[in-house]
DNA sequence: GTGATGCGTTGCAGTTTGTGCAACGATCAT
DNA sequence: ATGATCGTTGCACAAACTGCAACGCATCAC
């Protein structure tokens, strides 16, 4: 809507590919020399962008701390982590948070496993939006319409054998975590790591996060960590009280 | 420089400190509502504010996203973060890395401690400039007109009876850590936490970062920690030739 | 040492683009 | 129903952004 901002935004994730000069900047924007270099500087002025030794500009520590404030200030995320805390200290696995955003599902919390096996994965990160049991139980519960065009729009990578193959697949396994109300992921993003989440919802019965707890193959099976699913249901419906109880944000109907 | 991205960018950290409303950002931008709705519209698209469920607007996930990518394509990091883990292995305690940005010191790795008390700390969070020994280390070998200028605008927060209390102080310790090649942070923070660090070098020998370890005084005493000096100062060494070795974006002089 | 090349930077004139206004519409409370 | 509040839209004006061209300053070749 603002072509000037629009212009000065696009340089970020352009830069986050890697640290650029003004002449790649101002082409692969398309405009003049002088004109990327007053949208970097302004930039640089917020902090944004960082202008290393070699002159070369690349993303700045403000977005550090940008990213940290925002993290801090997702009233789910507070009232959600004793509760994974807990959760951790009774069965050692790792516990995610994760919500959706505008097509992306993302992880907001985690709290690391105890046991010297670890999976991967780091806050922030966008979640294998196909696969992951979060995922799942967070779309499944968007309105018909918004998660057909969402799930048609999705690349369906192969990570593994079992990962979800198609927009179709992808549906039918939504519709019916809808209504089970719980998702797991055996081996569908990593072979060796099985997961099974649960949906924190508010107080008008939306789902506004899922939490997951995750764990590979050696340490226990996809079955062991299927017991767990009760403890794990339990956890989210604590939060969703919690949540629902006495948010400042949301109000009940 | 340019005043519509300048006041675009002006909104971000005004959502950090919390979700607000159209006329609230108006107003604390001093601009038109419909003027800050276009600019807010401009973040969105890039997914920099997301608009919640009340229409009030906060910062939004590609945030994270972009602190990510830029996290990660810190070479520095990325050498260093094996022998982090290899010394975290080896004493236990927590392991941190630290940059200098324009007037920061931030966070840019760390390795968790074994211990079961743990201090609290994130990757991205600004450190306690005046205290933090990794802070001492940067800034010591900032050339000696920037670091008086920027030791003269610092806050000097006393955390505790330990803290440095003011300019000179600073920069007489400064002085002394530039001399020594090492730094610490004895309850300068935190009452029973001590730290101990060492500077890394780029092929030029200017300090590109910093590392440290921390622990608890209820783990061990400051006498211990300090016996870990070598192993700290050896560990940075390491990764200062590493980095120096082959690294395509500095090259030796 | 000298000239050439490449890059970032600056001042300027033209005009695109962003701004504020005022009016509209939706939502909510009274 | 009625009024108030807040987000949204179209428009005319002018401010702000753009691209150009010229400059300074390196590095590099010869």
């Amino acid at each position: 809507m603002s072509q000037t901002v629009d212009r000065a935004l696009s340089i970020l994730p352009l830069l986050a590919e890697g640290p650029a000069d003004l002449g790649q900047v101002a082409d692969r924007l398309g405009v003049h020399k002088s004109t990327a270099l007053r949208l970097l500087r302004t930039l640089h002025e917020h902090g944004l962008v960082y202008r290393q030794s070699d002159q070369r500009y690349r993303l700045g520590a403000r977005l550090f701390a940008l990213a940290q404030e925002a993290m801090e200030n997702l009233d789910i995320r507070e009232i959600a982590h004793p509760h994974l805390v807990r959760l951790n200290e009774r069965c050692g696995h790792t516990v995610h948070l994760a919500v959706y955003e505008e097509g992306e599902v993302l992880y907001i919390d985690k709290v690391e496993s105890r046991y010297p096996v670890r999976m991967y994965s780091r806050i922030g990160k966008p979640v294998a939006i196909t696969v992951a049991a979060v995922a799942k139980l967070l779309l499944a519960d968007l309105p018909e319409p918004e998660r057909r065009s969402v799930a048609e729009k999705l690349d369906y990578p192969l990570y593994t054998a079992r990962s979800t193959p198609n927009a179709p697949a992808f549906l039918r396994e939504l519709e019916k975590v809808r209504e089970q109300g719980w998702a797991t992921d055996l081996g569908g993003h990593e072979e060796s790591i099985n997961c099974v989440a649960a949906p924190i919802r508010g107080a008008d019965g939306r789902v506004v996060a899922a939490m997951s707890v995750s764990a590979p193959n050696v340490v226990v099976t996809a079955d062991e960590l299927l017991t767990l699913l009760p403890q794990v249901r339990r956890t989210a419906d604590d939060i969703s009280g919690e949540y629902s109880g006495r948010t400042p944000v949301k109000e009940a109907p």
